[in-house]
DNA sequence: CTGAAAGCGCTTACAG
DNA sequence: CTGAAAGCGCTTACAG
């Protein structure tokens, strides 16, 4: 069952390989090929159901027209749906996508990129990990397309898109002081990437800008990668430690998840005993009661930009080596676990 | 910036581009290269920064170590957690995963089973959408490695890894009617993809079994892709014409979330107006007051089992044209959307 | 123990 | 208007 080539189609043709692959590749008209010869051709490829084989003509153009998309955990809502649009909007283009998850891991986001870089993607766009600079500037060196998204890689200047962290910390913390909550807990994930920095130091500013000073025990901070279990007993363990906090600062998704079923084990009421925010969106914060107030994540707009972004910068509309970059509005949504709060006894 | 090939590092070590191949793809004790050769070219390679060209390879060998796995929607939890999975697993055997999303859109699956295999990929795990039976058959017939998962295709043998969504559908039907809920709805999408319609008969005839007759207009079908919105507001109107209802069986996931959406929005109450169930699990099902009972499949072990037997099948150790297929257990977990039912005045 | 050479299936500069 | 041919970077049968 071999499969046919462009050398079959001219053969039965009777005509040169050249011909037919002008008109696969639409270029027929500009090369001059008469448009019988063209229609011949065209019919006799959908007969035999003929489609070019791309590994010959990427070894033959060092163009893949796929894209490399490296995400943190392609499970978890934020990434699976940045992944989903990424893919759609390529696909539109014209481009395939290669994705794969580094699970926060600096060896594997290496070997993603090396191996990637062998099947000659044409870019990439990457949500870094934490010892992932050499890589970066790596890439840049060589005038690799590519456009990081979600956190930067500190002290590097690239193509990025990513959210405004620290505005999105500092006005879900603000809210929760206007609402006179005061001893707030904030609760985050070890971490140098950009995007937990600015988090925390939103949070930290806004605490500041209220006069408040934080105490270092009412900030917990998790390892990434740690069992669901382990992440619960250590917010659980948080909570008896710090009896007297108002309200909790969740800093993602998972750690959100993680923190309400800690706060349901420990009996705990949101929004009665603690008021409760976090940073992303999903469909338990959404319909939990009470519903939970969070700062989202456009996800359809930062994936939609880095895309673009990144198609611009391979079509060379756009100079990668310049920083050009989106930094995209979160969207605080204010629901019912963060009221007004009432006078206690 | 020219990359280095194995010309470059054979020249550089005046030897043949043939011993530079042996020593990278672990030959070279089997073809008698000498230990002394191959560490000087595993030492250049390394200095060098050499990595294999894929396509050259591909092109040469037709293998591309590379496997196409066709979800409905990575950004689905279900799929999402299937694909990191399988991603996993592959990555340990040495395979790469392109994947991509059909949105249940027969033309989109089949653009993508065409230009995975003009990417040569080495098999596919394949969520079939409605009308894919002729490109399925097609590559049954061509002899390509592929693993159905998830749902069948009506007579067509094949490989495959599927829940048994009728004993599923059937217990949790069963322990509605045990706890006392007799006038259950039933919420599910059009389809007749076989896990749709298992699930459908799992439910009538556990209501048959307990000789209940299923109203029609108790059974509601939404259309796949439907907005969120339209599918809420389809079950509030849904909710207004059975108000006699005490129990609601979701078909899938993001039913259960839209369904949960929409008893929210009507005021109605779980359990105590309505009780609920679902196929799937996730953390909306599983945090909510109350959580909510559901047949949850056993994502790791569906995506395991896909890819090692698409592994197998890939390397002829098992044949891929006699049906061998693995049917997985869902878990019934009981929670509180679904207690025993009080009597009513 | 190692090398020269064919060939995988394309694209494209060159020739006519 | 169309064709012959080089070459992308590998693997592998063949030769010695």
């Amino acid at each position: 069952m071999k499969k046919v080539s462009m050398k079959d189609i001219a053969k039965e043709l009777n005509t040169s390989i050249t011909t037919v692959s002008f008109v696969i590749n639409g270029k027929s008209e500009e090369m001059g090929i008469s448009p019988v010869t063209a229609k011949k051709v065209r019919d006799l490829i959908k007969k035999r159901g003929f489609n070019p084989n791309s590994a010959a003509r990427i070894l033959r153009t060092g163009k893949s027209k796929t894209i490399g998309l490296i995400v943190e955990d392609i499970g978890n809502y934020f990434f699976g749906n940045i992944a989903k649009v990424i893919e759609k909007e390529a696909h539109k283009n014209g481009y395939n996508v290669f994705f794969s998850s580094t699970e926060n891991n600096d060896n594997t986001a290496k070997e993603l990129i090396t191996k990637m870089r062998n099947s000659s993607v044409d870019g990439y766009i990457i949500t870094a990990t934490q010892g992932l600079k050499d890589d970066i500037v790596k890439l840049k060196d060589e005038n690799v397309p590519f456009v990081l998204i979600d956190r930067l890689v500190p002290n590097v200047e690239t193509n990025y898109v990513i959210l405004d962290n620290y505005i999105g910390s500092y006005d879900l913390t603000k809210h929760l002081l206007d609402n006179g909550y005061s001893r707030i807990g904030f609760i985050s994930i070890f971490s140098e990437m950009s995007a937990m920095v600015e988090r925390e130091k939103g949070f930290m500013n806004a605490m500041a800008d209220a006069d408040i000073t934080v105490q270092p025990k009412k900030i917990l901070k998790v390892t990434f990668g740690e069992t669901d279990e382990n992440i619960i007993k250590a917010i659980k363990k948080y909570l008896v430690k710090n009896p007297d906090i108002d309200a909790l600062f969740f800093a993602t998704n998972y750690l959100g998840v993680m923190g309400i079923e800690a706060l349901q084990q420990s009996n705990l009421n949101i929004p009665a005993d603690i008021a409760v925010v976090s940073f992303d969106d999903n469909d338990l914060f959404r319909l939990l009661s009470p519903s939970i107030t969070v700062a989202a994540q456009p996800i359809e707009e930062i994936a939609t930009e880095s895309i673009q972004l990144l198609l611009r910068i391979i079509k060379k509309e756009q100079k990668p080596l310049k920083t050009v970059g989106e930094i995209i509005k979160p969207k605080i949504i204010i629901r019912n676990s963060s009221p007004k709060k009432t006078k206690k006894a």
